[in-house]
DNA sequence: TATCCATCTCAGCCAATTCTCAGTTCCCTC
DNA sequence: GAGGGAACTGAGAATTGGCTGAGATGGATA
């Protein structure tokens, strides 16, 4: 297994949550360490050093603004997404993102998650990949969260643009209706799967109105993204 | 019995199932082990060590989901494929592919399975293999799910495309008519077995119609897909 | 509280796919 | 070359899968 992407550290008091994270990010080539408790994030940076931390705010010990404020005493600058349940808390992480850290609330989709832990990466220098991905005449720039097709700015929600996300991040390659499910949604979605086609029907109005469509269905199988075949 | 291939463990309380699967993965040069529980999975992954686990969900002890979390817990990194019906368990899986593992709902065909199997193996394993076959002018490719002849691209349907996927794992080789229904169609297929020669009809038509013919048959036997002898 | 907007649910419609069946053709044997 | 079994193919019935419009829900904002 690969293991020499970028180390990154994983904290939370919940095993579901620490291993679907882990595996998402290990299966995407990133060197992965979980902890379960403050102290042992603390431990688990020096001796792990990690590029990227992602840190529950609400941990059994000492919570994760805690450990941000004793990483700083200790001139620790690793950068940290933190994971905080929607209510309570809000303010408290508010002022953290100043430091370029960033904050993802609980439940959150997969994609969300990774499409943060690319741009702080970037932002902290230790990746050089551009924040651009397109095919064809469509352009999505990650850093201004902007879609282009055809050189027009075309407006997205949340869901389409992680939905559009991550099927271009898969061109050319047919997913699933479940992988497509567990990636964009968010993983305690327990609702009808039907979504799935409701979205896609919104994305075709918006981005696929110009010629070439490239959001193909694949009866039985799935969606993919790609530029029509002869 | 070749037993040098990648080792995969089989889990299901069914002995047919496991039966089923544990043969036509020894056909494909696996080395196959089974287990009838959730208990003895864990085991057995522990002292077998598994490239791969194919899990039904539903076991009589700890269920599939419960074992999953539990090898996570020891650090055990095996890929899963999961074994589900088709009804309810909907949400219990949900969330399941993120880390690159799979499921397939019951009744499944062997086809079906073992396409899987491959592409799990792929992604976890060695990078080595391809995601394509051919044979002379035949190309089919299964991150695409796409099928080229002669250059052109040919849609075909998922029966279509398992049939044809079906006979060029085995190019070469004279498959039975009964060795074909029962890897391509669902194995509780009680159906009429002349959809088989439908399906030869359409999949002729469509990928046929270049010039050696690929598809022969055998007959009082069976199909072979090769290039014509002299 | 009222309003807006994103998200999700659902049902009706349409189209593709799968399967059955029957008539025809092909091939082997005698 | 006739007969009979096997395989091929076309037509259509049954089923499934996917698309979309309309509306319910719920959170955010003013």
């Amino acid at each position: 297994m690969n293991t020499d992407g970028p180390r990154v550290l994983v904290v939370d008091d919940e095993p579901n949550i620490t291993e679907l994270v882990a595996m998402a990010l290990r299966y995407e080539g990133f060197n992965v360490k979980t902890a379960v408790t403050g102290r042992g994030a603390i431990t688990a940076v020096s001796q792990f050093s990690p590029a990227l931390m992602i840190l529950d705010v609400m941990l059994p010990d000492i919570d994760g603004i805690e450990v941000l404020r004793r990483l700083n005493g200790a001139g620790n600058k690793v950068p940290i997404i933190f994971l905080t349940a929607k209510d309570a808390t809000e303010d408290k992480v508010h002022g953290l993102t100043v430091g370029g850290d960033d904050y993802v609330t609980k439940p959150f989709s997969i994609e969300e998650l990774m499409a943060r832990v690319r741009v702080v990466l970037r932002r902290h220098g230790s990746e050089t990949e551009s924040s651009k991905l397109s095919l064809a005449d469509l352009e999505l720039d990650d850093d201004a969260h902007e879609v282009r097709r055809h050189g027009h700015a075309v407006e997205l929600t949340n869901t389409e643009y992680r939905l559009l996300r991550y099927l271009l991040i898969n061109a050319g390659r047919v997913l699933t209706r479940s992988q497509i499910l567990d990636h964009v949604w968010h993983y305690d979605f327990g609702g009808d799967a039907s979504v799935l086609e409701t979205y896609v029907s919104y994305l075709r109005r918006k981005v696929d109105r110009y010629d070439p469509p490239l959001i193909q269905t694949v009866r039985g199988v799935g969606y993919v993204l790609r530029t029509p075949r002869k």
